[in-house]
DNA sequence: TGTATTGCGGATAAAATATATCCGGAATAA
DNA sequence: TTATTCCGGATATATTTTATCCGCAATACA
């Protein structure tokens, strides 16, 4: 019961996209160099956060990637459910159902009440990410950063960011 | 990104448990087969509940699981840990550390802003679970239920139960 | 029109985890 | 002593995660 780590690069790949100027974007081999992560695996967590439409895909010469809107109207919730899926953690087996005393159709008109705990449960934490936007994130990254290495960062988007046609 | 079906399983065990005269237990087998699950990959997750304290094992002829405290004493979350383990959903590979720009150990003090976001959620979970007794599922449970149906789950457990010696 | 670039989706494969079974051993009551 | 019951480890299978590759479509530019 892990998140896999494609959630983490995509959440750290949406807070680079976010420094990038309004109309600019970055390949997803560059977006992989910047992050260390694996090119090839890195380009299928982006494409899941392109299907959910958290970001704009152009393709050809000077295509790459963008945020498809603005930072802070993704959330991280937004981001985990592109990667992760959308689904519940928990399953319900109906295991009421099962064995000597299972209980009748009739007996069962919602969800038992484990998996009714568990779906309550889940939704606290899907609001919490909910709570968090993108810019939250670019915001809290800027902090710790030294001046010197916000201006590496900078130089390296300039350098690796293309213009896409609108 | 899913949670094992032995959490849902040690929940219902649990639940059954706390339906027992005090002092009575149950073998695992026959918990197995009152829940319709396979005996042999039950007795792992009644381990599990056993190694966390959250029930009593008794070994030998009349032995078998009882409950380790009282029913309101025991929260979901206590049930999920046990089984599922207690460690983050979210595991962070410091990526920020990694790439190009980089940050150096001295730009990172504490977690990054992504796992932390991602802590404070799973805390809000954790929490969910954790105010959810056993008491109130037994009781959730037992409104749905049938008089007749309540009849036979309570001839079942008197025909399967076992008095250990205190 | 051609060519280089870039993302998309599917096929594939290796690694890790979840699911499940079995067995020898220890503990226990009769 | 014997039958029962739980414990822990070894093992096997299935599923998921992680990762790579390739052909295709789209795009910009010469």
């Amino acid at each position: 019961m892990k998140i896999g780590k494609g959630v983490e690069w995509a959440a750290h790949a949406s807070a680079v996209l976010a420094l990038l100027p309004p109309g600019w974007a970055l390949p997803g081999d560059a977006l992989a160099q910047f992050l260390g992560v694996p090119a090839a695996y890195m380009a299928k967590q982006l494409q899941a956060l392109s299907r959910a439409g958290i970001v704009t895909a152009q393709r050809g010469v000077a295509g790459g990637y963008r945020l498809a809107r603005e930072a802070a109207d993704v959330s991280l919730w937004d981001i985990t459910a592109a990667v992760e899926g959308a689904g519940p953690l928990f399953r319900c087996t109906e295991v009421r159902r099962n064995g000597p005393c299972g209980a009748s159709p009739a007996e069962c008109p919602g969800p038992c009440n484990i998996a009714a705990a568990f779906h309550s449960a889940e939704a606290s934490y899907r609001d919490a990410l909910a709570a968090v936007p993108l810019t939250e994130l670019v915001a809290g990254g800027a902090k710790t950063a030294t001046a010197e290495r916000k201006q590496r960062i900078g130089e390296w988007i300039d350098e690796h960011a293309t213009r896409p046609a609108e």
